[in-house]
DNA sequence: GCGAAATATGTCATATTGGACATAGGCCAC
DNA sequence: GTGGCCTATGTCCAATATGACATATTTCGC
């Protein structure tokens, strides 16, 4: 199929590519999973480097702990902005969070 | 204040460093809505680099275009989540949204 | 082992976020 | 200027995430 035609096609709203879509989404479905585990993980280290509870974590969120320890097991009940506030609140840099998102990239391809 | 006692106190749920807690708070409130902002546009700029419009890449989030239009505009109601879903669905790297988040810190330093 | 502190797991009501839809505004070719 | 396409904005109510609380379970010093 023409690249034109493809483009047209998929801005109408339809995906063209070879793959069925079920397998695309699921493949999304993946990385996007992994991408929280691995940041989830990072929420873990960081905390502990800091020396503090998941209590205290949860003090400083206004949150509670039992949101934080569903958050570091990547909950499927947590989202992704509870975990990057988590980060945060941390004192995480851009730095550190990239590097999560990096380790998630290489988590996937092992 | 010695380094121990402070964890010790911070292991607790207390904040103790030298600011006030809502400082802290509305500091990092700021950090996530440039993250967030970073985030969009970076769906904005792939969306477009693909040729897609609002509609189709709704479509295949299984969302709708408004959705798109507000989560472009970094809309209070929309989540991370739904960003980070919607950058793996246009197909960005790890790498692409790790320089994202950078630029999003390289913002905050203007 | 015991006990205490930390963490994990389950549930609930309430708040936030979701897709859908309607509609308004912007842009461009004709 | 009008018709078609794209994007923006606002409002529904259904679905999901939230903090809170109660209660296991694990961990670790003694």
């Amino acid at each position: 199929m023409k690249r034109i035609k493809k483009q047209r096609l998929e801005r109408a709203g339809w995906v063209v590519g070879d793959s069925a879509q079920f397998l695309q989404l699921s493949e999304e479905e993946n990385r996007f999973i992994e991408l929280k585990l691995a940041l989830a993980t990072g929420v873990r280290e960081l905390r502990e480097r800091r020396g503090l509870t998941q209590a205290a974590l949860a003090h400083r969120l206004g949150s509670s702990q039992s949101r934080v320890a569903k958050m570091e097991a990547a909950d499927r009940s947590v989202s992704l902005d509870l975990i990057m506030r988590s980060l945060l609140t941390i004192g995480a840099t851009a730095t550190d969070i990239a590097r999560c998102i990096k380790r998630a990239e290489t988590a996937r391809a092992a």
